[in-house]
DNA sequence: CAGATGACTGCGA
DNA sequence: ATCGCAGCCATCT
């Protein structure tokens, strides 16, 4: 099937789905894998609608400051934060520790 | 159809 | 270094 746009979204669900657990990756970096380096809102926006998918650990994608921008969007108050810790992340005032250490750049780890 | 919003990013002051 | 503004793209009202 031809998709159109809706494949966008679909990118953006696999690409999160390949996100090692206790990783996170940054809204910009899936938006220029997918070759959309200016629609980083798009992807969040996408993320908005991750939720008629299961598999999407949307928890593991943080802002590029390693902050928990969207954790507003889970059920709860710190749900996302609790998920992250619960990966081995250490979250601080809902950003991201070590954000060097746990980054996972779809660019550089699938090679494009 | 047009205007406003948003889980962002980058540049300028 | 910190704060503010504009750009970009898809969806929502």
């Amino acid at each position: 099937m031809t998709s159109s746009k809706d494949d966008f979204f679909n990118k953006v669900y696999d690409v999160v789905r390949q996100i090692p657990v206790g990783r996170v990756t940054s809204y910009g970096a899936i938006a220029r894998f997918l070759g959309a380096p200016r629609s980083s809102r798009v992807v969040g926006y996408a993320m908005n609608s991750s939720h008629t998918q299961d598999d999407v650990p949307a928890q593991r994608v943080v802002n590029r400051n390693g902050v928990l921008t969207g954790k507003h969007h889970f059920p709860g108050t710190n749900l996302m934060q609790q998920l992250l810790e619960n990966e081995g992340l250490d979250i601080i005032d809902d950003q991201v520790q070590n954000l060097d250490e746990v980054f996972w750049d779809p660019n550089i780890e699938l090679e494009r």
